[in-house]
DNA sequence: TCTGTCCATGCGGTCTCCGCATCAATCGGC
DNA sequence: GCCGATTGATGCGGAGACCGCATGGACAGA
């Protein structure tokens, strides 16, 4: 016993007319199809819903049931079809977006907030990991796309610059080389240096600034967040160097900050997509977002520019 | 754009199992088939669903999203269709009876909590009234059946006998016929008589009762429900005639009943229904289990009998 | 390189489903 | 009380959907 959609859509029509030929009207359809349709559903379901004589159709108790029943289903469908339609409009859904946790603190939640005001029916998922993990998120399809910086970019992704995000010396206000204008590279050399852990893409481009300069690049002490870091710098243990986007997530501190120069050092940040793709439109939808806040020049934190 | 439940279907057997092969082994249908349904599925909603290279299938986000919605279509129709078999079985539903007074609250309870125990699905509603309200819930179909006397039956009712409800003579403990061991209507007919209301069906009997023994039919008080009755027989009023079964509506006082004779009078209780009608299931099975009791000779009230 | 497996597709046959025309039954107006 | 109009059911022919079979092309693993 398996009714249709065209049995249950003729009988909902004519049940509801209580007419074949009304129902038949109002669908579109020729009368004898409805007809046909219903009594193949009264055969199939084993009981007679309609009560009929030439002039009036009346439901029996089953065919009460039925009608109950058969707006059910096709309510269902309906509002099915059209949850799939918006889903494929872009104006519902989700999207996935992994990130370093910079970006997802400092860069992403004004992006996220236009996002959503302009479709509020589409949810936002930030998955924040370190570079590594991030890319994998997106290899695996966990994530739609990453905004991260890249080292060794793999080789099924498709890269798009978005933002330079300039390192510059953190230093405790009372410390020597927080007197100058600017501080380079070599002079940090000379004090003790706080690193990040080995698996951050910051680590990656700071031991470079080093080697580029000669110096050792054995950190005086090594921590796993930037809020660590941030923390041993306050207490004087040391200096730091970080790019601008990530100084928020340093904490409160008697921080001061100077440019790094000779060389000085961006570290890029790329929207990380699975190349050859397409992506899903709410995907696009926010990706375009990202795109008008570029092309409008908004503000970024100093230090941090498009790309 | 309307997806099929054929083309729902395959596409959810295909997606769950994210291979053409081994789904059309399981539908028992062919590889081919399934192949076409859910080319024309993504034809229709227009987006591609799955992505299959020759040894894999996965579903891209709007496969992801369609399964969902897919699957809860099914669900939908699958569980409206075996709700509307329970319906058609008799296993659900409601099942409304149309009664008076006295036998919804005296004789239908125990009739009705042996169907549900055997039926805990099936709801039972009760619409008491008087006769004539009793009779016009059946012929307007807001009732399928009623156990009601019947005094001039219409045309569109069948009966079926039920019970035979014989009245008795309803006096306080003091009164002096209560020292009889019973009482003939013309020794009521001397005493101030406390009759029921105009529409009453027991009026017409003891009306009628009173005409055979040629004796006014003009109470000393008439009441509409029969706990009234009760509280002026109680109060020393009067005398009445009740039929056996609406003694429990009398309430609490020093009652005393004697058998009236001369003549006996029995009111009928009778199945009522819509004259050449297919029941509903349910309806079928309540009346079996009236059916049950009454061959099993169930223990009826002093006074009450099966007809 | 070769074979087995997977999905897509051409093909022919069957069955469903449609609309048109028509029929029998009934209602409403005169 | 009669007649035309309207209702739902049904015969019929045609168009299209849907099926399974067989085959093709692409890829994985030996």
């Amino acid at each position: 016993m398996d009714a249709t959609l065209r049995q249950l859509t003729a009988y909902a029509a004519v049940a509801r007319a209580t007419s074949f030929t009304a129902a038949a009207a109002r669908l579109g359809v020729s009368q004898s199809s409805l007809s046909r349709a219903v009594a193949d559903l009264e055969r199939q379901v084993g009981a007679q819903l309609l009560e009929r004589d030439t002039r009036n159709v009346q439901l029996t108790a089953a065919g009460a049931e039925a009608l109950r029943i058969a707006e059910q289903i096709l309510s269902a469908h309906r509002a099915g079809m059209k949850e799939l339609d918006r889903f494929l409009l872009g104006e519902s859904g989700t999207v996935a977006v992994a990130t370093l946790p910079s970006v997802a603190a400092v860069l992403l939640p004004q992006v996220i907030s236009g996002f959503r005001t302009d479709r509020p029916r589409v949810a936002v998922r930030l998955l924040d990991g370190l570079e590594r993990a991030v890319l994998n998120r997106v290899l695996s399809g966990d994530a739609d796309f990453a905004i991260t910086t890249v080292g060794v970019p793999p080789e099924r992704l498709e890269h798009r610059p978005l933002v330079r995000d300039r390192f510059v010396a953190v230093l405790r206000e009372d410390h020597p080389l927080a007197a100058r204008d600017e501080v380079g590279w070599a002079d940090l050399a000379l004090e003790p240096f706080l690193a990040v852990g080995r698996d951050s893409s910051v680590r990656r481009l700071t031991d470079a600034a080093f080697g580029q300069v000669d110096a050792h690049a054995v950190p005086a002490a090594e921590a796993g967040s930037v809020a660590t870091v941030g923390g041993l710098v306050a207490a004087g243990l040391g200096v730091s160097a970080l790019p601008a986007l990530v100084l928020p997530l340093l904490g409160t501190g008697p921080f001061v900050f100077r440019p790094l120069v000779d060389p000085v050092v961006d570290r890029r940040l790329d929207i990380a997509l699975r190349a050859r793709r397409t992506l899903p439109r709410v995907t696009e939808h926010f990706l375009e977002t990202l795109e008008d806040f570029r092309a409008q020049g908004r503000d970024l934190p100093p230090g941090v520019s498009w790309a």
